[in-house]
DNA sequence: ATTCACTGTGCAATCATTCCAAAATCAAGA
DNA sequence: TCTTGATTTTGGAATGATTGCACAGTGAAT
């Protein structure tokens, strides 16, 4: 899990995905390797503007909508009718706590999905997500 | 799967529940019951509001909603920031065709996640999305 | 300097959903 | 049957995330 990279290596990433290195794409992409909180286009904009003044909302949202369509973010929907995004693809599953809102990765209980067909769909994205109480939130509930 | 219900099956299935069985929501529910298409609130709206013409949307939204939170039928957010609802609360995995817009049935490829805590996390739901092609498009898209 | 393609901006529009206050309906009890 | 309080329903306004769009900016190539 790798939490800083070289402006180069960054440009590499976007590049190999088809993607031009735009100052704005690189810094969104940055933060999305800094922060893997899988945060939602808006929580990206507010962290984001103080250190951009000028960055629009619209920019975060089509740089965000690219990097899923070019297949480098995944792309949750997990609740609230809200996208939350992921530079993280490789497969792994979510829970999302009902209590604070945090989203926590948790690895595939299972192998056999990795099939790219069932019942004769193409499967092209998979995914798995729990809702609950967290860990954390239990503890603060029933203290020790 | 049942398709069609005596009133007083339906008015059960709601006390059952701990919810009063007012005539909208037997409406809503014998909708569910005899539409298992994973239906929004809106097409909802849509299919009652020819046979009752002063429902409200609002109405149709509460209901379901209420539906979900007594534990009636699944929410589901597979995509397009929409909740579409399902009466068949049994353990089972959606996909939905990014085609047609089609959400289908599948079976859990497991049983592990019967479990009700995972990383110390309390699990209240569970679900499996795949998005892709279904059988039907990926026919019409290469013919015979 | 001109052109062209791409990128970014800012505001309006959209779409699903929720809020809210008023109206309608219902269920006893007097 | 009338009264009253609780519940349900209504419909329009509000919210919140996202997208559309037209214009402005940027930068490389001519
Ligand atoms: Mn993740
Ligand atoms: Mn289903
Ligand atoms: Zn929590
Ligand atoms: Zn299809």
């Amino acid at each position: 899990m790798q939490t800083s990279m070289t402006l180069e290596e960054l440009k590499g990433m976007l590049i190999e995905k088809g993607i031009q290195p735009s100052f704005h794409r690189l810094k969104i992409l940055e933060y999305l390797i800094g922060h893997r909180t899988h945060p939602t286009a808006e929580e990206v904009y507010q962290a984001l503007s103080s250190e951009i003044p000028t960055l629009s909302r619209t920019t975060v949202y089509n740089t965000l909508k690219l990097f899923y369509q070019k297949g480098l973010v995944l792309a949750l929907t997990i609740e609230d009718l809200e996208i939350r995004y992921d530079i993280d693809v490789s497969p792994h599953g979510h829970f999302k706590c009902l209590e604070c809102g945090k989203v926590y990765d948790l690895p595939f209980p299972l192998s056999p999905a990795q099939r790219s067909e069932l019942e004769g769909h193409q499967i092209l994205e998979y995914h798995i997500y729990f809702r609950g109480i967290c860990r954390e939130c239990r503890s603060k509930q029933h203290p020790a």
